[in-house]
DNA sequence: CGTCGCTCCCTTTTT
DNA sequence: GGGAGCGACG
């Protein structure tokens, strides 16, 4: 038999060898479906002698686009390999990078990222006169993403517009896609999109990459969106060689444009596909499998499916209910050391901790952090995100791509040089009227009407600076042209004159970045637009080295994909997780499931839940019921506390509960407040006179706090 | 023009 | 608990 062969089951086995034609592989979470990939792409070029350049292998993240490639590697024993692996969106951009100009974009076009977005459309709410209180900038952006995903254009749009906020959503839809060409930049859609339109519209250059990737295969299918679907279907539309391998019990990006019916619009679109369904999971042990199949048979909108493992039943589900978020963090902890000291083959990195929010890492890296255990933080802030990291980029993206003036109103000022708002606002108008760009107005300062002469001269002080910068890229690598940018704008002497402990990390932080560009550099990609193009796609999950030994903590929405031997899922709370905005839908309550389904089939022995009675959020103090999912663990495998739970030591309840007048309100009670109405109380705060609630209001559906010495509230 | 301090709203999840 | 926006002041 083939050697390749040896380390997959039957059915495995069956999907590898079908190399040609339309396939479907559908299965549940740890049965091998990214192996069938990774040993499906070896296959074809080992013992179909496919060249490698023919193969494209789409996964979820770019992390584990490299893993899928380093395994191929390994199996073929190869040193290189010239196979396409990568996202959707990174595939995107290659393809763009080559023809690009065939839609009128400039070669050197440039990602806007969600930050980007942002400003561009508070920028042009401001040119319509919008206040952002009347409209929320985030919830435009989110319409625009939510059309770009469903394939409507802004004209499109504008017949469609109903409501007055769509109307508005409309003018600004237009501006922004116009202000995007201007910018000459693509948003993370319009990557998606116009590689799509680039299939559509040029049938030569459909052609040509029909016949490149002529073997394609999507991992994590159930979480592909339209426009990536479609994509895949042009591409496959001849030689129709595509393997899509998904699990709709993990589908967990619904609100991010993800489409599940993509799976059947996949059997519609291709008939005569093979469909393999996979039923032995290689990771967890029975009760994991037990628990997390009890939880997913309350989803009504699903195919049941058949799991079983060799791995033995292993130990039940553990269920901490803590006091509060503190309790929950300070038993998170003591487990682990406790484990660690039990089976010292146990490594910091065999243990993850997950939750439904990334605020709730906060409580926990504190804990960690005085109990000396080492964690790193995955997901909420990413390194490319931090202020001093985009300031920097966003001089070496103005030099890479002048057109960015996102980029350009972000540095003009920064360190301060006296450049104000109302000579941006004057050079605006000018480059808007004369049809040039940002930097070309700033560059012929002295034709801007209503200048004074010193906001003149610092313009025109400001543009040399950044001919010179651009003088400079000529002569310099990437990382020296970054440090550059540091010393020459100022940036590292504004950072270094302020004292502060911030500051000193800035200045850490900064550093790094030049160490990512030389490595980046020594990966062999030598251009500074490569790089910051780099920055713009990487994610926190993409830079985390899993060989460091350290406990991560993650959302569950990042731990998607992952297996670690011992699992802890922390706020396992109603309202937390589910989330209280996702209890509006049937449809959403069941993604949350599957999200809760995702995160206890990551484990291979352990599981421990946790959950806290009192929980602050947003600096207010909730008190919550242990999640739903909870109770649709069978007690049999959960070991669950006494029925009386211990005393826990807890001031806010110790308090609370020795005040002889203690809240008359309670969560949940209906009150009656003169000017608001009626509303629920949702939490309650303080004692005696500084006592608050914090309840919300029927009328508005706004949460209000309030000081229940002076609000006057009347029970109902 | 730059900085300080107040208020509001928020993130639920991310390629 | 914190970041962004906005207004007041130097
Ligand atoms: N035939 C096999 N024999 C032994 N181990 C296997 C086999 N197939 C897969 N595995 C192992 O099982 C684990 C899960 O495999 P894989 O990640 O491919 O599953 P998956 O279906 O993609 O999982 P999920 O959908 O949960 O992300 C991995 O550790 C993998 O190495």
């Amino acid at each position: 038999m083939n050697e390749l062969m040896k380390n997959l089951n039957e059915r495995q086995r069956e999907a590898v060898a079908t190399t040609d034609g339309p396939l479907v592989v559908i299965a549940g979470a740890g049965s091998g479906k990214t192996r069938v990939i990774t040993y499906r792409a070896a296959y074809l070029i080992h013992t179909h002698k496919v060249f490698p350049k023919n193969i494209l292998a789409v996964t979820f993240t770019n992390k584990a686009a490299e893993e899928m490639r380093n395994r191929i590697r390994k199996l073929l024993g190869t040193a290189q390999l010239q196979a396409w692996v990568g996202t959707f969106h990174a595939t995107c951009l290659q393809l763009l990078r080559r023809d690009a100009h065939l839609l009128g974009y400039k070669r050197s076009f440039i990602i806007y990222d969600e930050s980007d977005q942002l400003s561009l459309v508070k920028h042009l709410m401001k040119r319509l006169n919008l206040a952002q209180k009347d409209y929320n900038p985030n919830a435009i952006l989110a319409r625009i993403g939510l059309a770009k995903n469903q394939m409507i254009g802004p004209e499109e749009f504008e017949t469609t517009a109903v409501t007055m906020f769509e109307e508005k959503v409309a003018q600004l839809y237009r501006l922004y896609d116009e202000a995007l060409k201007e910018h000459n930049a693509m948003d993370f859609d319009d990557l998606l999109n116009n590689a799509l339109t680039l299939l559509l519209r040029f049938p030569d250059c459909a052609n040509k990459y029909r016949n490149l990737f002529r073997y394609i295969m999507v991992d994590e299918f159930q979480d592909t969106n339209r426009v990536q679907y479609e994509l895949v279907r042009e591409l496959a539309k001849h030689h129709r060689n595509l393997c899509v391998v998904g699990d709709d019990d993990q589908s967990i990006y619904s609100w991010r444009g993800a489409n599940i019916e993509n799976l059947f619009d996949f059997q519609k679109d291709f008939p005569e596909a093979k469909s393999i369904f996979l039923e032995e999971n290689y990771r967890s042990t029975q009760r994991i499998l037990d628990a997390a199949n009890a939880v997913i048979m309350n989803n009504e909108r699903r195919k049941p499916k058949r799991l079983w493992t060799r791995k033995g039943e292993g130990e039940k589900i553990v269920w901490f209910p803590a006091p509060d978020e503190h309790g929950e963090a300070y038993y998170i902890a003591t487990e682990i050391i406790n484990l660690k000291r039990e089976k010292p083959h146990l490594k910091n990195s065999d243990f993850a901790v997950f939750y439904r929010t990334n605020a709730q890492s906060r409580v926990i890296e504190d804990v960690f952090r005085q109990s000396g255990l080492p964690y790193v933080v995955i997901g909420s802030v990413r390194f490319y995100d931090r202020k001093e990291i985009k300031d920097v980029l966003a001089f070496a993206k103005v030099i890479a791509n002048p057109a960015d003036a996102v980029s350009l109103r972000r540095i003009i000022n920064i360190p301060p040089r006296g450049i104000g708002k109302a000579t941006v606002e004057k050079a605006d108008a000018f480059a808007v009227e004369k049809g040039i760009t940002l930097l070309q107005a700033i560059e012929r300062s002295s034709e801007i009407p209503g200048l004074r002469t010193d906001a003149v001269a610092k313009l025109s002080a400001f543009a040399q600076y950044m001919a010179r910068l651009m003088e400079k890229k000529t002569q310099m690598s990437t990382p020296d042209f970054i440090r550059e940018i540091i010393e020459s704008s100022g940036y590292l002497k504004m950072l270094e004159q302020d004292r502060s402990f911030e500051a000193q990390a800035r200045v850490e932080n900064l550093a790094e970045l030049i160490s990512a560009a030389v490595e980046f550099l020594h990966s062999g990609k030598p251009a500074l637009e490569e790089f910051i193009e780099n920055t713009s796609l990487r994610t926190d999950i993409d830079e985390w080295d899993d060989e460091t030994d350290f406990i991560p903590l993650m959302t569950l929405h990042s731990a998607k994909g992952l297996e670690f031997p011992v699992v802890f899922i922390a706020g396992m709370e109603e309202e937390l997780f589910p989330h209280l905005n996702s209890m509006t839908s049937q449809a959403r309550l069941e993604e949350e499931r599957r999200l809760c389904y995702v995160g206890l089939t990551r484990a291979q022995e352990r599981i421990f839940l946790t959950s806290a009675d009192l929980r602050h959020i947003h600096g207010m103090a909730l008190m919550h019921l242990p999640s739903r999912f909870i109770d649709e663990i069978p007690e049999e495998i959960l070991l669950s506390p006494p029925k009386e739970p211990p005393k826990y030591y807890s001031p806010e309840f110790a308090q609370v509960a020795d005040e002889p007048d203690a809240s008359p309100f309670i969560v949940g009670d209906l009150i009656e407040h003169a000017t608001f109405g009626t509303g629920r109380i949702a939490a309650v705060s303080g004692r005696g006179e500084s006592m608050k609630v914090a309840v919300r209001f029927f009328r508005d559906n706004k949460q209000r706090d309030l000081m229940v010495r002076y609000a006057n509230l009347k029970k109902k």
